[in-house]
DNA sequence: TCCTGGCGAGAAAGCGATTCCTGAAACGAG
DNA sequence: CTCGTTTCAGGAATCGCTTTCTCGCCAGGA
């Protein structure tokens, strides 16, 4: 690979110039700025970034840490953080941890390593990480859920209002035993929306813990199926959840909404084309990533300022599945 | 933040000691590397791999662009990289070009600046993206697709085949005027697939190209139902266009498989839950994704071998959506 | 004619790590 | 006791770039 060197020997000039012809600095004869320019098409040239960012000490890359890059939910987020950052002039890569604290705490760890320019996170809850990215000067926001114990930059939508009118819906539907899947202890979405279920609920509620992911969902609706306190409906508190859920009816042959009623949290993209339809509790996942880029722009231009936290709503969708 | 300097001077001993008891020498003294270790704790120094990696030219990350985040099929694929990747020891970060050649230029180019250790990619047919890489030193793997005029280590599943499978499959059903449904030219799995479904099909070809995304598979169905060819079943050459194309059908009450049969390529995860449930052309993406990491660690150790081309197969999973 | 100021280009100093090379100390053999 | 060899730690060069500093040159004013 040629080096700036190679460029300034081919073109007559120093290194230094190069530099500023490549740098837009305005300072430099037009017939250099060209002999240059025509040196590094013919040689090929491609700057070393990792030079650079050495030299500058900072880079033009964030790192968006997501827990499940397989959830629909986060990848639309993913856009809008996308849309941002390019505009701002940032490149964004993705790290998937996979609701892995440990794969998370990796991801971290190399994000400060490589001197990302900063950092937005959906926490899968290892303090570990958390304390990483707060010891160490690169800016982070958190989103969708709160980082532990972490005085940050955070957007959010108001789980628990969302999970309350999840819970009033289906009471208002008429269905009596409500029970509720949630998430690990420790994800904020989780305990959250499970507060918001336990807050509008009047019966006895009937809570399952699971992980935030299909298979999750699916053990936990069958475990609900064979308890004695056997719910006529529920809700659960993320959407591949959910899924799980409904494909632990359909092998059962329980009938929803007629044996089974069902809520899920977050917007499923196919949710009107199923067989029920599925009533959900739609997030602005776009919007919400959209906002945390902006936190984090911000954030980078203005270290100090007060950490600000955005709650955006959550939606109520009805459809078949909540109907009695 | 701290530098090895820092902690060299806090250690007592210099940095080329503390590099060598970062890096794992085993010629170090015991007692020095129980120095070191805790001046590294009490100053919570972290390498800096931006230094490490010009000092090295080489870095640990692997780029991983794909073309939509959005896709399921992708985020499978992505999981499979994963698990080679760390068990080699390197990070992969994810880039989405979102089917837009200019952010995959852009994707490309920051990848070859930052000294990727690696990349795999799912072109979305950009020319100078392929001609930017194959004139890099940087491995490259293609996945999915194939490189445009890449002499490139590839790995893909048996296209035309899987296309005529579903072709002859909706033949077979009963079906009589069976269009076709495909992504941009340029793109091999959309090229590939429309020859499978001609070379299968007996009758008169009726083809609507389009992107591979939900809206464009919409808007074709729509234009196929307005068609003085109106077709009596479809092939849909990927799973967000087949989506699209459902979502058409529900919207107008046709009735599928009655006045519509429908087979789309790639699974989908909830294809069994839709009623009626989609005939899908599954592919084995986590298997995918393995077999380029794996071909991805032997280019890096072994730059000058042959490429390969991997085919792997692709499966027909006949549900409600293609029987008469 | 001399001095000052402005402009533009080059020389050189780093950024923070790794690693080659050198040399001191320790050890063993003759 | 001397000399050669091995072991291990430090000095310093180096990766490729940016950016400060310096300096030469020319124009303009005294």
């Amino acid at each position: 690979m040629p080096t700036i060197y190679d460029v300034a020997r081919e073109a007559g000039v120093s290194a230094a110039t190069v530099s500023r012809v490549l740098n837009g600095a305005r300072t430099v004869d037009p017939a250099m700025v060209a002999r240059v320019l025509t040196a590094v098409r013919e040689l090929g040239y491609r700057p070393n970034a990792v030079a650079r960012n050495l030299r500058r000490s900072r880079t033009t890359l964030w790192a968006v840490i997501i827990s499940d890059i397989g959830n629909p939910f986060f990848t639309s987020m993913v856009r809008g953080i996308e849309d941002v950052a390019q505009q701002a002039g940032y490149s964004v890569v993705l790290c998937n941890s996979d609701e892995n604290p440990a794969k998370e705490e990796t991801y971290v760890a190399a994000a400060l390593s490589e001197q990302m320019a900063g950092v937005i996170i959906a926490s899968s809850g290892s303090v570990k990480a958390a304390k990483s990215l707060l010891g160490s000067p690169v800016p982070v926001v958190a989103i969708d859920r709160e980082l532990p114990r972490g005085e940050v930059d955070t957007v959010v939508v108001d789980n628990e209002a969302g999970a309350r009118k999840a819970t009033l819906h289906l009471a208002e539907a008429g269905f009596e035993r409500i029970a509720c899947i949630t998430g690990p202890e420790g994800v904020s979405t989780a305990d959250l929306r499970l507060r918001g279920y336990t807050s509008a609920f009047a019966g006895e509620p009937v809570v399952v813990r699971t992980d935030f992911r299909e298979q999750g969902g699916h053990d936990a609706m069958s475990a609900l199926l064979a308890s004695p306190k056997r719910p006529d409906a529920v809700f659960v508190a993320n959407n591949l959840m959910t899924v799980g859920a409904l494909r632990c009816l359909a092998e059962r042959g329980v009938a929803v909404p007629g044996e089974m009623g069902l809520v899920g949290f977050d917007e499923i993209p196919w949710a009107d084309l199923v067989r029920p339809s599925l009533t959900t509790v739609a997030q602005p996942t776009y919007e919400l990533g959209r906002m945390a880029a902006r936190l984090l722009v911000d954030r980078i231009s203005t270290p100090a300022a007060q950490p600000a936290t955005v709650v955006l709503p959550a939606e109520l969708r009805p459809r078949q599945s909540s109907i009695r």
